[in-house]
DNA sequence: ATAATTCCTCTAGTTACTATAGGTTCAAGG
DNA sequence: CCTTGAACCTATAGTAACTAGAGGAATTAT
């Protein structure tokens, strides 16, 4: 048995988080000592990894909720799971994609080595998107 | 003189948008027709262009005043600005590489073709965090 | 037994918007 | 000139995913 503050350190979520997953469904309402504290066992420690681990990874608590609600439900078959799986994929590459075009061009800023500010290519970038090379 | 909605076309920023940046100092409060309505000139069209595409580049708003105060201030030293883009380009790396590992994460999960939740690469992945590859 | 730490609930704040309600003004057509 | 529909106005509340604070009770360590 755990004590938030212990499920807190074992998961690296942060105690008013899980307080705060408690109220979204994504960790059970579990029993509580005589003095109304959270006790967790094994199972919600495993549970809450997954949800860390989910959130981790960028999928959202709604995400989450399905997730939890399918791996409760293993007789259904898995293109539910797959298909969030997938959605989030896409998400994931244009994520990539722009911010590969963002660190180009930060790069870029970042070499600034002007006096003044007339000369100051983050300025001047951030002004004119004719600028810029991608296509954020 | 363009209307909030020309406006809004023009640098494809949300009406709404445009008066939550008014609210929050990044446009300035412009000049209003008898009628109440804003009015806008070209040096905000550029200003809130720049505001736009710095928010594209993923700079908060907080930044994007900082920017902004800045470019205003052309006899300083650019170092602030450069300070701002590179601790952002830091960010942007840590960023890029988070979603690398995950999209190769995503990318082996989105591959199951297992017949029910049991045997599902996605729930299996997201439940036990030993299986990743990557190291988010 | 007492002190330090951790826990409890509840409310409010954060960021960057987006949506809704209820009302006014503007621009075009008759 | 007048009407009508689109676009505008303010103000409030909602969104996601937390985070922080107040004020007080329980647990743990000495």
């Amino acid at each position: 048995m755990y004590s938030i503050g212990e499920l807190a350190r074992l998961t690296g979520v942060k105690v008013p988080t899980i307080r705060y997953y408690e109220q979204m469904g994504l960790v059970d309402a579990v029993e509580r000592t005589s003095g109304n504290q959270r006790r967790y066992s094994r199972a919600e420690l495993q549970r809450l990894s997954f949800v860390r681990h989910s959130r981790d990874l960028g999928f959202t608590i709604e995400d989450i909720r399905e997730l939890l609600e399918l791996s409760q439900h293993p007789e259904q078959s898995c293109s539910d799971a797959h298909s969030i799986a997938v959605r989030h994929l896409a998400d994931t590459r244009a994520r990539i994609k722009k911010l590969k075009s963002l660190e180009r061009e930060l790069r870029r800023l970042a070499r600034c080595d002007a006096d003044s500010i007339q000369d100051c290519a983050v300025i001047e970038t951030l002004a004119d998107h004719g600028v810029c090379e991608g296509d954020h």
